[in-house]
DNA sequence: TTGAAAGCGGTACCAG
DNA sequence: CTGGTACCGCTTTCAA
């Protein structure tokens, strides 16, 4: 691999030149041509590694989820890459396959690899142990709001949105429903919840078929399987896995189900019931998330931002 | 952000013992003890650039696709790094949007970055220019075979299952038939059209409806909308996001068509009207690019590894 | 406009 | 087992 030592010893111009072209600074006519037909002949490409060295940057910023192969991960991501890439910045990803613990150590191995800032979809952990793990780096939350404000972050209203449609379906004189809720250490899942239980308790319903568990396809189905025995009048799912999930027992069955899923719009209207749809503008919380770390990476001194979406 | 001089400074001790140390060679309970110490007082982290720098490896690897939000594109990754990461290696993500000059420019950038190694899910080049832009650094090429024998590779029999299920279709009868091919530069695209199109070749049907374009849930709902005009008896989809789309448009007609998808299985039971699906092995698709990258990052030289993966 | 030289934070070799 | 030192490839003063 050719360095800029080698062009310099081609062209028999400085170090420091050649460094100073690269980088847009002026030179005459030419020495640029020279370093041009050096740089051509040898094939060099600039090392990042050795410039982020002394330059304290890395031009990179980690990515890390529960989850990679979940719908809202991939799609939150991709309009992550698409904006930072515009700016220079490569995305690194990991998964912590849905442990908090080993979110944390993720955290650390990116804070060797001198990342310039984070996007966590982040499990349940603490503000401070957060913080710490960071240790000050630019962190963006995406889908939690945690109790200090010490990261800017985007959310949606999950609380909100799930509570009026919950009420909606009681409105239309639903009593006998249920909820497929997912983790109970996944912020969004749990406000969902919540939402849904406040619906629930100003029409005074205390008896909801409540299942928890993973937040994937099979939990989805299990779930669904179990709440089939229950005859139903109306069911809030909260994700977009656990609705596939959901509706392939429900499919199977002949019972007629008022079904609320989360993310869920491109499957409504496979099923010929009808299922209503709360959705996520998710390309955008993407991009706001990638705009808060920009422009936290520039000024870390900035007022901690929480951006809520309201859907 | 401490250093490894600091901790020398701390505990007096030199440089390269502080390095050994981290490093896992032997030094004396009471020098081990002393640089922990300093570590904890310090919140010290290695800094694996300079590391890099040194070792001329930088523990990365890119993968690049097509497109993130991709169902397929997605489960890939997430088995690649879930091999990857035991071995200490973190990956670096690249969406070149669908361009195949943009994937040219992408492996430039993840070059000057010094990743050890390249994953593509590539788009149509030559395995020349390939070759080039990858300058010798370890590639492996997911779901395409080039021309020549350069990079290792895997992939399913795409050829050969869309050709037998396609016969299975023809032999219950279907003959107006019809095909949501997906884009023209994309290898796996081609194959399964390749596939579809000797079938109805053996049974001397020369007017299939064929409808290309995109590879997404869109595409497939607009290519559908065309399709239903054609009372076609049978199809064939070409992945995923074109089968959501297609499944989308279809549900809202009353027809019944005999469909082929692709990697549809979760969909398949959605809808009431049967579907037959062709389920590749994603995970194990992922697993074995990381195990052929690992193996040629560790040699060189070793011969070119072509798997291909029947299903 | 250019060249020389001092690091950035590690690793690895050498001598002790 | 330990300390000293020469790099790795680049950026960035400082003089010329």
């Amino acid at each position: 691999m050719a360095t800029i030592k080698d062009l310099s010893e081609i062209t028999g111009l400085g170090i420091g030149t050649i460094s100073r072209y690269l980088n847009g600074y002026n030179v005459k006519e030419k020495t640029k041509d020279k370093i041009e037909t050096a740089i051509a002949q040898t094939g060099y490409v600039r090392n990042s590694v050795a410039r982020s060295m002394k330059t304290g940057k890395s031009m990179m910023v980690a990515v890390i989820v529960p989850h990679l192969a979940n719908m809202f991960s991939m799609r939150v991501i991709e309009s992550i890459e698409r904006v930072l890439e515009r700016h220079g910045y490569s995305v690194i990803i990991s998964d912590c396959g849905g442990s908090a613990e080993n979110q944390l150590n993720k955290l650390e191995l990116m804070k060797q690899r001198m990342v310039d800032g984070f996007v966590l979809l982040p499990l349940a952990v603490s503000g401070k142990r957060l913080m710490q793990a960071a240790s000050g780096k630019p962190l963006v939350l995406i889908d939690r709001l945690l109790d200090v404000n010490l990261f800017d972050s985007v959310t949606v209203n999950n609380f909100e949105v799930s509570y009026r449609e919950t009420k909606q379906l009681l409105l239309q004189g639903v009593r006998r429903i249920g909820i497929i809720a997912g983790p109970h250490d996944v912020y969004t899942a749990v406000e969902r919840k919540k939402g849904f239980e406040k619906a629930l308790d100003e029409f005074g319903i205390a008896d909801a078929y409540i299942e928890t568990g993973g937040y994937n396809v099979e939990d989805g189905f299990k779930a669904m399987k179990r709440l089939l025995n229950r005859s139903l009048e109306g069911l809030f799912i909260s994700n977009y896995e656990l609705t596939i999930g959901a509706l392939q027992a429900y499919a199977q069955s002949s019972q007629t189900i008022k079904i609320i899923g989360f993310d869920s719009i491109e499957l409504s209207s496979l099923i010929n019931r009808t299922i209503t749809c709360i959705s996520q503008p998710i390309e955008q919380i993407g991009e706001k998330a990638a705009e808060l770390l920009l422009n936290r990476m520039k000024d870390p001194s900035r007022r901690v931002e929480n951006v809520v979406i309201n859907i």
